[in-house]
DNA sequence: CGATGCATTGAGAGGACTCAATGCAGGTGG
DNA sequence: CCACCTGCATTGAGTCCTCTCAATGCATCG
């Protein structure tokens, strides 16, 4: 791929948003310098723990963010307590929803994370005056689209051991998207118990599942986190590939 | 609600668009009376059985559709046959995906289904035009993945019986989305199999559950399809809310 | 050196699946 | 007009996978 990316205009870019994901690959690609620097006077960047709230079912609508680095995980959760994990978000994607009030959908970080945040007014107007802009969130919703109907057929119609080494070549896909050779190295972004939220099992059957894939030579892990994955295509094998 | 709904310049509009939902609820709402009559032109309407394969992996995307009465179901297979419902589109839903191709998923009609269908590069060339056209996908698109995101709740932490309440629910709020009353009849647009399909079950848990429900007196059940529900709260129990 | 917070492992129970038989309606042809 | 076929749907019996509940292991931290 192309190592030096084409930037024209550098010096009127805002120093914030020079090194970010989001100006090349993400939704601020769509703007011009001159409204990146406005948006930029706006935006506040902040890190945050794992585990904080980023979207309520009601909480501040106020914002919308661009995930800078970490892992964000969408959940849904029922009257008595069941938990769904219902998508994961990576930078550079686009954290909250235009028009419309989460359906119950709540955010939270799973990593530590770092997010760039801007007034919910300032992106809704420029949305309204730039087409371009609209564009690249429909490309986005349509992407996490096609991910959402992919889980579900892995949530309705996989096995436990076929479910966990879908998760696992999830991570290892999103951890290093160019990656070309067929051994993958990476942290697990998030607990066993969250594994069993996003995939619809117990944390005892997920674990279960890892050790025998540990077993029988698929994945190695060291300190519950951190995972290799020997060979690429032995796993998607397990996937139900 | 407004019965007699206004619609100004009903003489420039095609005769084929003046009776259909798509120009109030759908995407053909924001085109102008212009654009509709040069769209119409190209545009054809066709009545298909159900079964019928109206988009296919790797088939004809050359044709964007309007659904004008019927139901499509979205479906994804693995290699060795298991298959999955990640979807169902009633009118007056838009079929197809501009800007890319289907990623392994599949439209077949579920019942018989009436389509409007234009030619890609004309829905195409309208998008690029027109904002307020792509503004309206992107609100269906981020309705269906909100919708995507409910069912893996549904699929990933409901058990057989929440199941096929949370289908039947589903079913009774698309067939009357305006009910005001708490009784509700319907005909199913599917087969078992189809609904263990959505619902990640087999057709014969499907069955019994419904026969659970039928025993239990929250449905009643003629002729396999025809479908009564007295009471849509006791139903919405019955769904885990 | 316990305490605390995950993760792993084990034993038993239960819910959904598999395989097979039966039921039921509509269509066809003798 | 009835017999048969065909295509779903229902029902039954037994199995297996995943869950539940509980114990144990293994780090980190005060």
């Amino acid at each position: 791929m192309d190592i030096q990316r084409k930037d024209v205009h550098n010096s009127d870019t805002p120093l914030l948003c020079q090194a970010c994901e989001s100006r090349h690959r993400g939704v601020c690609g769509a703007l011009t310098s001159e409204q990146l620097l406005q948006l930029s006077k706006h935006s506040s960047r902040r890190t945050v723990e794992p585990e904080t709230e980023l979207v309520g079912e009601s909480l501040q609508t106020k914002s919308y963010s661009n995930i800078i680095s970490g892992v964000v995980k969408l959940s849904k959760m029922m009257a008595d307590g069941r938990q769904q994990i219902v998508g994961l978000q990576f930078a550079p994607d686009f954290l909250g929803r235009p028009f419309r009030q989460e359906n119950g959908v709540s955010a939270q970080a799973a990593t530590e994370v770092k997010v760039c945040s801007f007034p919910k007014a300032a992106i809704e107007r420029m949305i309204r005056e730039m087409p371009e802009l609209e564009h690249k969130l429909l490309e986005q919703t349509l992407t996490e689209l096609d991910e959402a109907r992919d889980w579900m057929l892995t949530l309705g119609r996989k096995t436990a051991g076929e479910k966990v080494a879908s998760f696992l070549l999830l991570i290892a896909t999103h951890a290093f998207p160019d990656n070309e050779s067929d051994t993958v190295t990476f942290d697990l972004p998030m607990s066993r118990t969250d594994i069993a939220d996003f995939l619809g099992l117990t944390m005892e059957t997920v674990s279960r599942q890892l050790t025998k894939l540990r077993k029988d030579d698929v994945i190695r892990i060291v300190n519950n986190r951190h995972v290799t994955i020997p060979d690429l295509t032995r796993l998607s094998d397990r996937a139900g590939f």
